[in-house]
DNA sequence: GCATTATTTTAATCCAGATTAAAATTATTC
DNA sequence: GAATAATTTTAATCTGGATTAAAATAATGC
C-alpha cells in the first residue's frame, strides 16, 4: 500500500475518479450512477475503485469535500485580491466559476448530504455552513464600506449562492457556454447589490 | 384552479402522498429516503403506497410533474395580472415562493430526473425547458416594454430560476423564515433586473 | 344487516448494484 | 531480471430496500 499523501500516481487517479464521479453525479443522478458509470469513464472495473475508496458513500463524501474545498480556495482568492465587498463578491463569483466550468471542475451537487454517514455528513454541513458564513460576511463588509446597498445578509446570500449551485445542473462542458457564464454570471448575480 | 377529482378520498391522500414524498426528497436525499419514510409520515406501511402508485420511479415523476404544474400556475398568474415584464418576474417569483414555503408545499427539488424512464424523463425534460422558455419570454418582453434593462436572457433566466429551485435546499418549514423568504426574494433576485 | 368495493397490512420474494477475496497483471526497486 | 510492491480484474457473494400476492380490515351502497 502507498502513503497515499506522497505518491502522485495514486493521487492522479483517485482525482480523476472524483472527477468522474462529480460528472456522473452531476448529469446522471446519484442513483443513477452505478460505480459502473464511473468506472467505465477511467477505462478501469467497477471493482478497480475499491483500491481509492472504501465504499460508494466515501466516494460521494469526497467529492463533497472537494466541492468545498475548490470553493473556499476561490474565495480565499477572492477575498485576498478583492478592494471592496463588492468587488470581492465579484471576484469570487468570477473564480469559482472558472473552476466548475474549466478543466477542475464539474463540482459536485451536494444533493445527498444527508445519506451520508453521520461524521461525514456533519463534516460536510460544516463545511457547508462556514462557507455560507464567510459568504454573508462579505456581503456584510460591503455593506459598511458603501459598495453594496444594504440588505438582508442571509437571504441575499441564499439568492446567489442558489443561483451558483444550481449552475452544474445545466452546465454540460461546453467551452462557448463556459466562457459566457464565467462572463456574465457576476454581473448579473452581483448587479442587485449595487447602492 | 382545477379541483377537478382531487376531492375523492383515493386523490386526496394521493395528493398527501406526493407532498410527503417531496418533503422527503428534499430533506433526506432521493437514495437516502424508503418508501417505508414517506409511509411512515401518512401513518401507513410502506406497502400501501402501491395502491396509489405503481412503483419508486412513479412516485418521483409525479413529484415532478407535480412541481412543474405548480410552477405552470404561479406563472399563469403572473402573466395575467402582471402589468410589464419587471412586474411580471416578480409576480411569478412571489406566487411562486408563496406555494413553495406554504401548505401546498413543500416541491421537490428534481435532482433525479436522469434516472427516471426514458418517456417519463422526457415528460418532465420537456415541462422544464418549457417552464424555463416561457421564463426567458417574460424577461424578453420586459425588455422590450423598457421595464427591464437589455440582458442575456438564457444567462439571467438561469441565475434566476437556479436561486428559485435551490430554495427546497435549505428551507425547512419555518413559518417566520417563509413570510421573510416571500417577502425579499423577488426584490433581491429582480433587483438587477432594472434598467 | 349483507354484499361489494376500497384500502391497508402481513409476510414473503426479488434483484440490481454494492461489496469482497483471491488471483492476475503491471510497475518499481536493487 | 528476480523480488517486491502497486494496481486491476475475475468471479463470486451479499444486501437493503423495492416489490408482490394474498389475506385482513374498513368503507360504502342497497
Amino acid at each position: 500500500m502507498a502513503t497515499q499523501a506522497s505518491d502522485t500516481r495514486f493521487e492522479l487517479q483517485k482525482g480523476r475518479m472524483l472527477r468522474a464521479a462529480a460528472r456522473c453525479f452531476n448529469e446522471k443522478g446519484y442513483s443513477g450512477t452505478s460505480l459502473k458509470d464511473v468506472a467505465n469513464i477511467l477505462g478501469l472495473t467497477d471493482a478497480a475503485l475499491y483500491y481509492y475508496v472504501k465504499n460508494k458513500e466515501e466516494l460521494v463524501y469526497l467529492c463533497y469535500v472537494r466541492a468545498g474545498e475548490v470553493g473556499r480556495e476561490s474565495m480565499d482568492r477572492a477575498i485576498r485580491e478583492g478592494r471592496d465587498g463588492l468587488d470581492i463578491v465579484r471576484r469570487y463569483l468570477r473564480y469559482h466559476l472558472d473552476v466548475m466550468t474549466g478543466e477542475r471542475g464539474p463540482i459536485a451537487i451536494m444533493s445527498e448530504i444527508p445519506s451520508l454517514k453521520p461524521e461525514h455528513r456533519d463534516r460536510v454541513l460544516d463545511i457547508s455552513r462556514a462557507h455560507s458564513a464567510r459568504f454573508e460576511s462579505i456581503l456584510q463588509r460591503g455593506i459598511e464600506d458603501g459598495s453594496i446597498a444594504p440588505c438582508n445578509v442571509r437571504m441575499t446570500g441564499n439568492a446567489i449562492m442558489g443561483a451558483l449551485n444550481w449552475v452544474p445542473k445545466w452546465f454540460r462542458g461546453d467551452a462557448a457556454v463556459a466562457a459566457s457564464v464565467v462572463e456574465e454570471f457576476p454581473q448579473i448575480l452581483s448587479a442587485g447589490l449595487e447602492p
